[in-house]
DNA sequence: CGACTTTATTGTCAGCATGACGTAAAGTGG
DNA sequence: CCACTTTACGTCATGCTGACAATAAAGTCG
């Protein structure tokens, strides 16, 4: 057990940033401009630097490489994925974290060229650079299992919205059909998950809506689950 | 951006082992007999090498350091600790795991002389070296939630168990009661988790208990929950 | 103004799962 | 045979869920 064994390489840190747009669950991917995979999709990301912790350096290419800045959005630690041949330019463990931001943060409004834009995930899949499918997925499945444990669909709307906003998130989300009725039911029933800011939103045609804003609640209990299909909850890398 | 920012660094792997002894919740420690923190215990684990994934690397550290090997155990990456200080010689990220391991799967049997032993949690926690507080406490809690929604509890058993048995690992790792007669009426409602042997384990006094193993069922639809305190579930690294 | 459309909100009801608790069965030791 | 211990099975009220009905509050169109 020598130093010689120990391997220095270098640490990526990716982004799998979702939100709900037009109705369906889009990810931020930027067009990678260099080899490997030029002209292919792939996550937005970086390396790490020095003195610099990982969250805060998820924080900083989000905010450099995709425009979206840090109010109203949930950060957390995704997984990391650390094969040998993951990246053809050498050993490369990268940290992979997930961000769920409002409607429109920003359009594609960043800085530089290199900027990221909103792709449906649907068309990303299967499509992404080194093994950055595996990692979208991962986080789009991390994401449904936190709407079911979780008051964390609000992270998906702007400060204030109706309880059919957040019910179109879970469906988008889930991609599953949600009764608007025992929807209401069960946010409403949870205290704490949202508050009433007394508002009311006129919508083009229908009876206006009441509005609401994130309350204090964390966790979801009891949760709401997604009815059909267990899933076995995707987070697992047993082994035997 | 040029290649001088990105910082090389060592990527270790720390093992969070837990198993359920003496009716105690225990976990594997070492005892440092380097500096930093000589003398203090601390989680079992190592550098990363060249051309091994990290599985793999948990896998070696978890025999050579432990004498555990690789059957009838629960493996699972479980979070990355990256702070900047963490280590006092250097810039070390390490990656943490979660093995759970049925009873007595070897007292201290391992190799060579820095070899792991058993130690209840209860007496670990607040003395360990680095940020393994933390990481232990995360393991731990990590560990108490996938008793909620997985079949994994039979990974703290041996081969064959009884109902008792699962009970108790559910006792002693969420430091809770669990009334028998609804235990056994989920664990055997539910299509998968375990399956009768046809055996029979004499005790020393009382009625004999049927012997079951694990079932081919991996999730928990609906889940065991734990009553009182929903927790927050603690694996969030949320930023504002 | 009144019928119609659309959406939000409140309500009903059977079925399932849960938590609390009672009781019988299968052994051992006196 | 009887106390004792532990397993195994049963009962019951309560609460949550999913399916679905009905009402309320707007706007639109004739």
């Amino acid at each position: 057990m020598t130093d010689r064994e120990h391997l220095y390489l270098r640490i990526a840190v990716d982004l799998v940033v979702l939100t709900v747009r037009d109705g369906e669950l889009q990810a931020l991917a930027i067009t990678r401009g260099n080899e490997p995979f030029r002209g292919r999709p792939a996550l937005p990301g970086g390396f790490l630097r020095a003195g610099e912790d990982l969250l805060d350096a998820a924080v900083r290419e989000l905010r450099e490489e995709t425009g979206v800045d840090g109010d109203r959005l949930h950060l957390e630690q995704l997984s990391v994925y650390g094969a040998p041949g993951r990246d053809p330019r050498g050993r490369v463990v990268s940290v992979a974290f997930l961000a769920l931001v409002p409607n429109p943060p920003s359009p594609t409004a960043g800085s530089d060229a290199s900027t990221a834009s909103w792709a449906p995930v649907a068309e990303l899949a299967g499509t992404l650079a080194f093994d950055h499918d595996r990692i979208l997925a991962d986080g789009v499945e991390r994401a449904r299992s936190r709407l079911e444990f979780t008051t964390l669909a609000t992270a998906f709307c702007p400060a204030e919205f109706t309880i059919g906003d957040l019910r179109e998130v879970y469906e988008v989300v889930w991609g599953r059909r949600v009764d608007q009725r025992n929807f209401s039911r069960k946010v409403l029933g949870t205290p704490g998950f949202v508050e009433a800011t007394g508002g009311k939103r006129m919508p083009e045609v229908g009876r206006p809506a009441a509005l609401y804003r994130s309350g204090p609640a964390a966790a979801l209990n009891p949760p709401i689950l997604r009815s059909v299909e267990p899933g076995l909850s995707g987070a697992d890398q047993g082994a035997a």
